[in-house]
DNA sequence: CTTTAGCACTCTTGCCTCTCAAGTGCTAAA
DNA sequence: TTTAGCACTTGAGAGGCAAGAGTGCTAAAG
């Protein structure tokens, strides 16, 4: 009972057949299918032995035998082979990707959203960062006697504004006492350090514009708790429904729902294991979550830089194109990984990026 | 061949009880329901009246009758009882209302969302306006030797930032010149406005520093088109796979493949007619979108201020509960409205909202 | 003129049965 | 070890049948 070559050619030849047209494969098709010199006979004791490795399943009894997750796994692990992307796809991908505001947030989400475009399966979406996020640096904007802007920093390059109208008037020197205390009492500072007792002090310190201070201060947590949170996007769900294997509304719908909670999705898929930005598969019951335990995730991580990292992926049927799939997630990460400039220049923004500036940092500009 | 008081109640009746269960309705049913003391013949002589005067179908001779959009129409206009939100409802639409954040794509995406848990429809959110959009005010922070922020604000009060790294070394001077350039040549101006001659002047004028204008204008001219540019969100497709219309996959995924199109939606609304925050109900075939002839759309719109509108409506099957979505939706916008302090105060921001600022003016920070 | 009771008619739905085709497992021979 | 042959299993699909729901029509009653 052992793996031959000519039995793993026969479950690749399953495991392909299956993914394409969705339906058991027998025997005879095999045959043809497989360029093998040998009759149904033998393949279906091949297949019966295949089959009592666990690596193959029959739906009923006269139906051909269709790949079990142990099937799908060893396919991806020995038997598959690499896909390329066509130069075609490649450029269309990169005609899509070319985005003109880089706001972290909207980045990821287009990202995901180009996934499920391409791949025609429901994608997700995220980034998460290592370290605590603090901010480096204020700047108050005066407008006008009762209007401001705040403008705020944090150590990962990310830059957040906001204008505040006032009922009373304010002055210019009110304004610099208050920006000049900002940037030594609430700088480098996580989250948790934002004490009642640090902003008793600062308030005294503050003197006429005390009150100002705690506005400022709010916005400025509300800065760092939108950067920690590490928000879930998904996209394209609709797409299930192009697979037979969602006919049943049922069935769609709940995995929708599952999709669309996001939380628990961010829990799934800890950003531990291979730093490296390879691609992950997870086959149905590999899975933990239980409403995930028969369809199939792939996924990529990507590096966002300052501390940070993304994971970028798909959900469908167990019956995935793993080999396309995967080619198409690890372009994309890679590609995000060249967005954000690595983990060298700290290019992440919260606005537009200027079209064509420094060169050699924008390679991703000129694929295009 | 008049429409009786007796007729008008019997419709009613039939709408209302289709709407909750899906099916057809037949004479008896509607005797008991609808308290009319007659027997069923009656009812069946008047209900073969409605159908011929418009007002209702039949899906086969010997099921019940359903309303045409006809006759969905003449209940919305005269025969649906306006539905009051109860305390609850209210309650808990407030609570996931509260928005720390109050960009205005995030917060218009958020109300999308919510719509759409709130109503078990998909739905859509959009904002548009009616102005060119101009920059009124550049500011200019310098960070280290090659990094500066660019903050520029816009007539409509949205504070856009963006954070740029340079290969050379920049002085405070040429940001303070160019500071001042950029005031005093690219405010006001739309997009069109930003010609060709217009930065080859100002390119002279920066004399040293030419190189950085055009980057800086670059990310200026980003901001307006992302101004200009109303997406339309959705959110929530996969409410549609709850109601029995769409049991039918091929169905449910073409409606949710043109939702997804987010184009097109824009173009259906002309957000003309009624200015007031009405909601408007287009019942079927009373759509233009060949896609949503048999669906229904139900739109509030509501006033950002600042010369914007936007609308936020739900999209489903002809059978739905009109009296209760319009309920939530005309809630909802009056909300926006509210959060958005109407055309008078231009609380617009980019950025978070003080807690408990201003408070004569927030009054939706009350109602949490 | 309007309402009601009665009845024949229509049409869908669900259920049962039957047949067909595909594919298997097993056995015996090459 | 491979192959040919054959009996067996099973799901999908077609057809038929009965039940149930609802209608339209007619004739009588208010």
């Amino acid at each position: 009972m052992e793996l031959t070559a000519r039995r793993r050619k026969i479950l690749r030849a399953i495991v392909e057949y299956y993914i394409e047209t969705a339906e058991p494969v027998g025997s005879k098709a095999i045959g043809k299918l497989a360029n093998l010199d040998c009759s149904s006979a033998t393949i279906r004791n091949d297949m019966a032995a295949l089959e009592k490795m666990g690596y193959l399943e029959q739906p009923h009894t006269s139906a051909g035998r269709i790949p079990s997750p142990k099937g799908y796994r060893i396919y991806v692990n020995e038997l598959m082979e690499h896909h390329k992307l066509s130069i075609q796809e490649t450029e269309k991908m990169n005609e899509s990707l070319h985005l003109k505001m880089r706001e972290l947030d909207r980045v990821i989400d287009q990202a995901g959203k180009l996934v499920s475009q391409f791949t025609n399966y429901p994608s997700f979406a995220l980034a998460e960062g290592k370290e605590r996020v603090t901010i480096v640096r204020y700047d108050l904007l005066m407008i006008d006697q009762n209007s401001f802007i705040c403008v705020a920093m944090t150590n990962t390059n990310v830059v957040k504004n906001k204008l505040f109208h006032l009922p009373s008037d304010i002055t210019e020197p009110q304004l610099q006492l208050l920006n000049a205390l900002l940037n030594t009492s609430f700088t480098g500072k996580p989250l948790e350090a934002f004490s009642a007792d640090l902003m008793e002090t600062a308030r005294k310190a503050a003197g006429s514009s005390y009150g100002l201070i705690s506005l400022v201060v709010s916005f400025a947590m509300d800065v760092l708790q939108d950067a920690e949170h590490s928000s879930v996007h998904t996209a394209g769900a609709r797409h299930l429904l192009e697979h037979p294997e969602y006919r049943d509304v049922e069935k769609a719908h709940k995995l929708m729902s599952y999709l669309a909670k996001d939380d628990g999705l961010s829990e799934l898929f800890p950003m531990t294991g291979q730093d490296g930005s390879g691609t992950r598969v997870l086959i149905g019951p590999e899975n933990v979550a239980e409403e995930l335990k028969d369809t199939s995730v792939v996924l990529a991580s990507y590096d966002i830089g300052e501390g940070m990292k993304g994971v970028i992926g798909v959900v469908g049927p167990t019956r995935m194109d793993y080999a396309k799939i995967t080619a198409k997630l690890s372009y994309m990460a890679d590609n995000l990984s060249k967005l954000f400039g690595g983990s060298s220049s700290g290019q992440l923004q919260s606005a537009a990026q200027p079209k064509g500036l420094n060169p050699p940092k924008d390679e991703e500009e000129e694929q295009k």
